[in-house]
DNA sequence: CCCTTCTCTTGACTCAGTCAAGACAACCGG
DNA sequence: CCGGTTGTCTTGACTGAGTCAAGAGAAGGG
């Protein structure tokens, strides 16, 4: 059973570009990246990629099921290649960092709303809102201590 | 104890115009109305209001905790006077209808990420996508019964 | 009623992403 | 290995949602 980008990409109807194997290297590198991060990294492996061919390339990622696109709230879209695992996301306030959160339940929906209003649900999608380690510090060390009002309201 | 939106207005260190109590009467009547619509709306009463006095008015509001802004992936933000209780929503894939939800039912791995991975979350934003009682008729009488692949990866 | 300060209007501008036309290159068949 | 057929990439214009800034206007404390 091949795992080759190579193959995969096949596998999903995709042809094998140049431009599509730099996009995967640099997601297979990095986590939860931006598109401008990403074409800027994959300039180095493939100069001439233009950023409108990286948003192909990312739609056509996405639509074959290699890679995932989270959108969290005020942020351009961010890409990784964890598929299909239906994990969560711990997104800092501060700094916008991302890490995941392997979902307890597992299967997707991990959550079952208590009224669905009617609604098919196919997924659940959770996103923790909080400061990262880093930022944490940060802010003590410049007097923003104890209790400081955190935007957004309803506290879990 | 006063809860005019006068009384509210000026609680939150707000001074009370038209634009602002005009929002607020428009999101009084819809719950979930992004920028644009509040503004169209908002114009019948107060028709000189500017499309920038609505990003404006909306910032106040929710900065001052009178509102709530929610950002489903792919669409313009959406308004809400339900402030505080911590409530979550079902947003349908196909026409974007969005639903309250009280509460999640079952296990609650997601109000306590297993590993927060040195985060302090604050809050855990839930999302059900799926589809809507009329967009699932819809989807039957043109022929897309039975297994559809949606959009988004992981299948319930 | 006046003055200060906050808020609104107007208009320019940003950012992330889309759309479309044509050049180009991947892959299939011969 | 070569040529034709598509799917993909480049280039460049464009959109939509929202921000920023300057000055006019109005809220409300004194
Ligand atoms: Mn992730
Ligand atoms: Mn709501
Ligand atoms: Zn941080
Ligand atoms: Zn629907």
């Amino acid at each position: 059973m091949e795992t080759t980008w190579e193959h995969r990409l096949r596998s999903a109807g995709l042809r094998v570009t140049r431009p599509r194997l730099s996009v995967l290297g640099v997601l297979a590198e990095h986590s939860h990246v931006d598109a401008d991060t990403i074409a800027t990294a994959a300039r180095v492996v493939h100069p001439s990629i233009s950023p409108q061919a990286v948003y192909g390339v990312l739609k056509a990622l996405v639509g074959g099921g290699l890679a995932r696109r989270i959108e969290p709230a005020g942020a351009p879209a961010l890409y990784e290649l964890r598929v299909g695992d239906n994990h969560h996301h711990l997104v800092c306030r501060e700094c916008g960092d991302v890490a995941d959160v392997d979902c307890a339940v597992g299967a997707a929906p991990c959550l079952t709303p208590s009224d669905a209003a009617g609604f098919v649900v196919d997924e659940a999608e959770v996103v923790f809102w909080g400061l990262c380690a880093g930022c944490q510090v940060a802010r003590r060390q410049h007097g923003y201590g104890a209790g400081i009002a955190i935007r957004g309201g309803a506290t879990a």
